[in-house]
DNA sequence: TAGACAGGAA
DNA sequence: TGAAATCCTGTCTA
């Protein structure tokens, strides 16, 4: 293949990948062109979207200015891509269709050493005992050599090396740790069989059948039942129906089946979707709650449910839930949210069947490779922009607003600890009259207003008088408001992080976010996915983020961006000074 | 028996 | 980097 130097890619010895998002307009014979003002025009990069879209299945974006899109190449993300399938040489040709200089042999080598790495350790079933093995006797002696992996298993007289079965989980995270990724052949126990069958008609009444894609993920996960499969995540946009996908894995595991969520509301909503899609009836489905201790071959329960104890120095008290049943399948909803002691239970369950679902595999701590390890591999996603392509997923547009700071809080801005520059940025008082510009550009839209600070948002309630529901807000006055902006009696509605959280609030086609956490990507994504359910007139979505110009909230608003603009989503930049009314415009400009 | 609320944990 | 929300249990009231 012969190199092309108008393409877009630049691929450094560091791993660190540079993309080109735009490139200099010319004319006939090859010179740029220029503006009035005697700058250079730029286009968007022709092959831009496609080496994006090539990309992501094997590096993750690291920074998004306008211009130049940085990725890097992470051995998760290449063993994520090996397990789908990829080969050493498909990702070199990628970097070699779209780079615009010979790529550094030493990444090649990189690559190809990761990409060989993944399978080269295997876990094999032998009658009860386990087998770590290889082909390539070196690579065994290789690994032996960590004190952290020979205290972990026994060696025979043969030299075959044999992991116990609770082991099987703490050795997977050693091996990683020291860079070996192994393939777990070994299997899993029965779960005791329970009958799981999808509806054709929903209790609700409407012809159901899963979308092509939740089938594919499920195939892909249960790959026939064989020890290829069984243990992984799904990763699929918000409102693309990661439920249905984890229906239609119970209906081609028919097993036992424990549901682990992160809030009440998301156990109410899975049970609810089992009843409505599957033949199951109330006694089968369980909610193991707080409030309501039950347990059945199907249950659901909560993450901090199960990590619960009386004392720091106490034992799990519900940890028993995992053995009370012989469970065939474990599912983890949102495994990008999982905490840490869930990790180390799970390390105990590897021989159960275990799906993660989650729309961002991203986790904020790093743990990538922990989920990576335990729970499995990612063994399907469907990229957002092609769920939008399809209609599956409302098409919306992304809208950075910078709005500058108040004479008034600059001196205090400036003086302000680094940790509290953040929080007067976000605090901006003038992001209140881009809200009101905003409100009447959308007088017919149903508007969510997300924000992340108490006092904020009470302020906003007040001088936009719009009804406010936070933490504190009782359940009773939360499901009225939902209702009412549902409904469409509520054109308007603020929230504080609760709405992060599963709330199914359909109607709503514009998302503000006046504050959010730090640089959560995760968070971002969320938010956007409140507004992605397709409409009933087929109208696109539009996400703003308001941040302060030139501050740390502008700062972190772009790592926050960061996760969508992988997916494909461009944020518009619009300054706000023009929409100041005379009060903000004085407050701006005060000497 | 349900709900409302407080207190502690992470 | 810190704030906010969550969940659990337990107690009180009607």
């Amino acid at each position: 293949m012969s190199l092309r130097a108008d393409n877009p890619l630049i691929v450094q010895s560091d791993r660190s990948l540079m993309l080109h998002t735009v490139r200099a307009v010319t004319d006939a014979r090859g010179n740029p062109v220029k503006d009035e003002q005697g700058e250079p025009l730029t286009e968007e990069h022709p092959r831009f979207a496609a080496a994006r879209d090539a990309l992501s299945i094997f590096a993750e974006l690291e920074k998004s200015p306008d211009y130049l899109h940085t990725y890097r190449i992470t051995p998760v993300s290449i063993w994520n891509a090996a397990a789908m399938g990829k080969k050493a040489d498909d990702i070199a040709a990628v970097l070699a269709e779209f780079s615009c200089v010979p790529v550094p042999n030493s990444v090649l080598h990189e690559i190809r050493q990761w990409v060989g790495r993944y399978g080269l350790l295997r876990i094999e079933r032998r009658g009860e005992r386990f087998e770590l093995t290889s082909e390539h006797r070196d690579a065994l002696a290789d690994v032996l050599g960590h004190e952290s992996i020979r205290k972990l298993v026994e060696i025979d007289g043969e030299g075959r090396v044999w992991v116990g079965p609770l082991a099987r989980g703490s050795i997977k995270q050693a091996l990683i740790k020291i860079g070996f990724p192994v393939d777990d052949r070994g299997g899993y126990v029965q779960g005791d069989a329970f009958e799981i069958s999808l509806r054709k008609t929903t209790r609700g009444g409407r012809s159901f059948e899963p979308r092509a894609y939740q089938q594919g993920a499920a195939a892909a996960f249960h790959a026939g039942g064989t020890v290829l499969g069984g243990s992984g995540v799904v990763v699929l946009p918000c409102g693309a129906g990661k439920t249905v996908v984890g229906l239609a894995v119970m209906s081609l595991v028919r097993e036992k089946t424990l549901i682990l969520t992160t809030n009440t509301v998301a156990v109410r909503q899975w049970r609810e979707e089992i009843l409505d899609k599957t033949g199951l009836g109330e006694a089968d489905v369980a909610e193991y709650t707080g409030d309501h201790k039950q347990v059945a071959p199907v249950t659901i329960t909560t993450y901090q449910m199960l990590t619960w104890r009386r004392n720091k120095t106490d034992a799990f008290e519900h940890f028993s839930l995992f053995s009370r049943e012989n469970w065939g399948l474990v599912i983890y909803d949102e495994v990008h949210l999982l905490p840490a002691p869930i990790f180390r239970v799970t390390a105990d369950l590897q021989a159960r069947r275990r799906l993660g679902l989650t729309a961002t595999l991203v986790r904020e701590d790093g743990k990538e490779d922990e989920v990576f390890c335990l729970i499995g591999p990612k063994r399907y996603d469907v990229p957002w922009k092609v769920l939008e392509g399809k209609g599956f997923i409302a098409a919306a547009t992304c809208v950075e607003v910078r709005v500058p700071l108040p004479a008034s809080l600059k001196a205090i801005y400036a003086a302000a600890s680094a940790r509290n520059k953040f929080r007067v940025a976000s605090e901006n008082p003038l992001k209140l009259q881009v809200i009101e510009h905003l409100l009447a550009r959308h007088k017919d839209g149903h508007v969510l207003i997300i924000g992340q600070y108490i006092d904020q948002l009470n302020q906003l309630s007040r001088h936009l008088r719009v009804p406010l529901i936070t933490g504190k807000t009782p359940n009773s006055e939360r499901t009225e408001l939902y209702e009412a902006f549902r409904a469409g009696r509520l054109p308007v509605l603020l929230v504080s992080k609760v709405g992060n959280f599963a709330v199914d609030l359909p109607e709503a086609n514009v998302a503000i976010q006046v504050s959010g956490t730090f640089g959560s990507r995760q968070e971002e994504a969320q938010r956007l996915g409140r507004i992605l359910r397709p409409k009933a007139d087929g109208s696109a979505a539009v996400f703003y983020s308001v941040v302060t110009l030139g501050s740390r909230d502008q700062e972190f608003a772009e790592k926050r961006q960061l996760f969508l603009t992988e997916q494909g989503y461009a944020y518009e930049i619009v300054e706000a000074s023009g929409w100041l009314d005379a009060r903000g415009a004085a407050a701006e400009a005060l000497p």
